[in-house]
DNA sequence: GTGAGATTGTTGCGTGTGCAACAGTTGCAG
DNA sequence: CTGCAACTGTTGCACACGCAACAATCTCAC
C-alpha cells in the first residue's frame, strides 16, 4: 500500500521508482495466492514451474530447465531430486552426451500435474478476473513490451560490447 | 471485440496465465539488477526496502516494517539486527507501549540511503527507458489498478464474510 | 481491579536458493 | 592425437526467510 494513487510526479525516475514498486507488490501477492493454491498439492511454486515446462518439452536437460526457470543449475538438481523421489519425474542418460540428463515426467508427476494445473488456471482467473477482458490483452501487450525492454537491458549490462 | 477474435486462445485462463508469467520473468529480473545494483553499498533488496520505508517515515514499530514489507516479523528483526550493528538504524523504546520499539535512521544510515537511492533509480531509469513516457504511465495506470484487484482478491479469501 | 485473550518482538528450526569448487565429459586448436 | 578450455551436473557452505513457540506487555469484558 506504498502508493495509493498515481502521483503526477513527471520526473522518469519517480516513474520508474512507482512501475518497480507496483511490480514489486504485485509479484508478492501474487506468490503468496500460489502457494495457498499449490500446497493443496504439496508443491512449490519452483516445484509446480519445472512440472509445467516438462509438461511442455519433454526430455528437456537440467541446465536447460534451469535457464528458463532462471534458476541456478544446483537448484535444479536437487528440485529434480525431491520430485524424482516423489516419483513425479525420472531422470534419463543423454545418449548422445555423457555429461548430461534427460528428464521426463512420469505417469504419476503427468497426473498430479494436471490437478494442479486446473487448480491454479482456476485460481488466476479469480485473481484476474475484476479486470475485463480489454483491459488483461492491454496490459498482456505492454508486459511483453517491458519484459523485452528489459531483457535488452540485461543483455546490454552482461554484454556491453 | 466479439466480432474480431484475437488470434490467440481467448479463454480467460490462458490470458490470466500469459499475465502471471510476465509478471513473473519481469520481476525476476528486476531483482537481479536490484541486487547488483544495491551490492555496491552492501545492501539487500529487502535493507534497501527497509531503509526506504525509514526514510519516509522516521520511528515505524518493526510490526508496521513487516506489514509493509510484506515479511514475517521474525524477518524484520533480524533485518534489523544486521543493520543496527551495522551502525544504520537504531531501536529506540516506544514511550508509550512497552512492547514496542520504534526504528530510526542514523546519520550514517542516512548517508548510504541517499547514495544507494540515487544509483537505484538511476539504474531503474535506464532499465524502463526503452519504453516513452505515455507507455510509462499507462503501465503505472493498469498495473495500479491489477495490484488493487489483487488486493481485493486477497482480503476476500482471507476474509470471507 | 482481574483475568483471558490479543499484540509485540525474539529465538529455534526447517527449507529454499545462490555461489564456488569439483569430477566427468566434450570439443576444438594446434 | 594431444592438451586445454568449456560444459553438465552434484555437493558443501552460507544466507535469507517463514512458521511456531515464547515472554513481556497491553486491552477489554466482567
Amino acid at each position: 500500500m506504498s502508493f495509493n494513487r498515481p502521483q503526477l510526479d513527471p520526473t522518469p525516475s519517480a516513474l520508474a521508482q512507482h512501475q518497480y514498486r507496483l511490480l514489486h507488490d504485485i509479484y508478492i501477492q501474487l506468490d503468496a495466492a500460489d502457494r495457498a493454491v499449490l500446497s493443496q498439492f504439496d508443491l512449490t511454486p519452483s516445484q509446480y514451474t519445472l512440472l509445467a515446462l516438462l509438461n511442455r518439452d519433454e526430455g528437456q536437460r537440467l541446465i536447460t530447465l534451469a535457464d528458463r526457470l532462471l534458476v541456478a543449475r544446483s537448484t535444479v538438481t536437487r528440485l529434480i531430486d525431491q520430485m524424482e523421489q516423489r516419483g513425479l519425474v525420472q531422470r534419463v542418460d543423454d545418449p548422445e552426451d555423457r555429461r548430461a540428463q534427460r528428464v521426463i515426467l512420469t505417469l504419476v508427476g503427468d497426473n498430479l500435474l494436471r490437478q494442479a494445473l486446473a487448480a491454479h488456471q482456476e485460481s488466476l482467473s479469480q485473481r484476474f478476473d475484476q479486470l475485463d477482458e480489454t483491459e488483461q490483452n492491454h496490459i498482456v501487450t505492454i508486459l511483453t513490451t517491458m519484459r523485452d525492454s528489459l531483457q535488452v537491458y540485461v543483455d546490454r549490462v552482461k554484454n556491453p560490447a
